[in-house]
DNA sequence: GTCTATACTTCGATAGAC
DNA sequence: GTCTATCGAAGTATAGAC
């Protein structure tokens, strides 16, 4: 079976639209710059896409989906709710380290309070949510997590990831310029500071508290 | 003595453009709308400021100054690296809550690579950085804490606030729109649960890993 | 599907009177 | 210190030919 004809403009638009608003914010991005990274004219944007809003939000679609559908599948192992969560992490590191536009894109999204996403967007960002709290819920109640407010715990998980991706061009320039000495980071190193602290974060008992 | 006289409309146009600037980015942000914010003429912020830029700067001057100060002198307190983690933590939760404008801020200039970060702007960021990095190591001397990637502390440490804080808005549609049913966190425990966090993540030894 | 041309608005910044 | 008036560039979006 072939696969529905899509145009290839579109998805050079696609394209050049996350790098845009990535780079300059929603309001700031320009249709016509978006036009000239794509190589297309700037009326194929509107033959496209009614208008700058719904091209944004067709971009969020195309990562929220599929980085959700992965998430759900991750929980529907049979493991325990630690080895859930770790996969959890594991597979957001990979995701934001394959859209690295996504992150800055979300970032000033929740810096504007959200105002342009739609009442899907905002269901499709609510699914990954939910599933993360759902495993937490589950470690409760087998004895593995100390009970938790749902969005400390999620935003904790995810706020360290987030900071750290961000910062790396800054963190690049305050090395340069010798104000921090920052040995470098790989994608393992990362993988396991975010699952240690989530894990000593949820643990029913240490001896620190 | 009095203090050196400072023309109220140059504060009013600070604080217009941080709101401004919050709110729709560096590039999106309008002089026009600064000025009608600030109830000022537009000619007046070219007055006071440079430029664009210039007046940006100064804005992230008069947020990092203070806070950096304040938390320089909580780490030259006599007590232990843990009191002085949980005195930073303390200082961070009610700095963010005194300027709500400084978030979104710094994650759109983070978005972006600080592009627009002066090398004074950065040495004002690299001295708290700095500062959490002394605390660190002394803990570490002194048994208290395990060794650990600096900028990995540091941002673990960051990371969970900002992203609480950044999400509110969002969180509350959400709430309303039934999505998810999140129960309210008031500032204390708010800063209990980063201290604990911090605290679990920096711990020496657990029986989690 | 792809283009040119253009209508209309808003932008950062400046000049110059008071 | 504060204002009006304005310039040139850039913005979103549309009309209409091919």
């Amino acid at each position: 079976m072939a696969p529905p004809r899509r145009p290839a403009s579109r998805d050079r638009i696609l394209e050049a639209a996350s790098a845009e608003f990535a780079a300059r914010g929603f309001a700031a991005a320009g249709v016509d710059r978006i036009a000239r990274r794509a190589r297309v004219n700037k009326a194929m944007i509107y033959y496209h896409f009614d208008n700058k809003l719904a091209l944004y939000t067709a971009i969020l679609r195309e990562v929220y989906l599929p980085v959700g559908d992965r998430v759900v599948s991750i929980a529907a192992c049979h493991v325990s709710a630690r080895a859930k969560l770790d996969g959890v992490v594991e597979a957001l590191v990979e995701a934001t380290g394959e859209h690295p536009l996504f992150l800055p894109i979300l970032m000033r999204e929740l810096a504007e309070g959200g105002r342009h996403l739609g009442q899907d967007t905002l269901q499709l960002m609510g699914r990954i949510f939910g599933v993360v709290s759902g495993i937490i819920a589950e470690g409760v109640d087998q004895g593995e997590f100390v009970p938790m407010h749902p969005a400390l715990a999620y935003f904790s998980l995810l706020g360290p990831l987030v900071m750290f991706r961000m910062s790396a061009p800054v963190r690049e320039r305050m090395t340069k310029l010798g104000i921090a000495q920052l040995p470098d980071v790989d994608r393992n190193m990362l993988v396991n500071h975010l699952q240690a602290t989530a894990r000593r974060m949820l643990a029913r008992s240490t001896d620190v508290d």
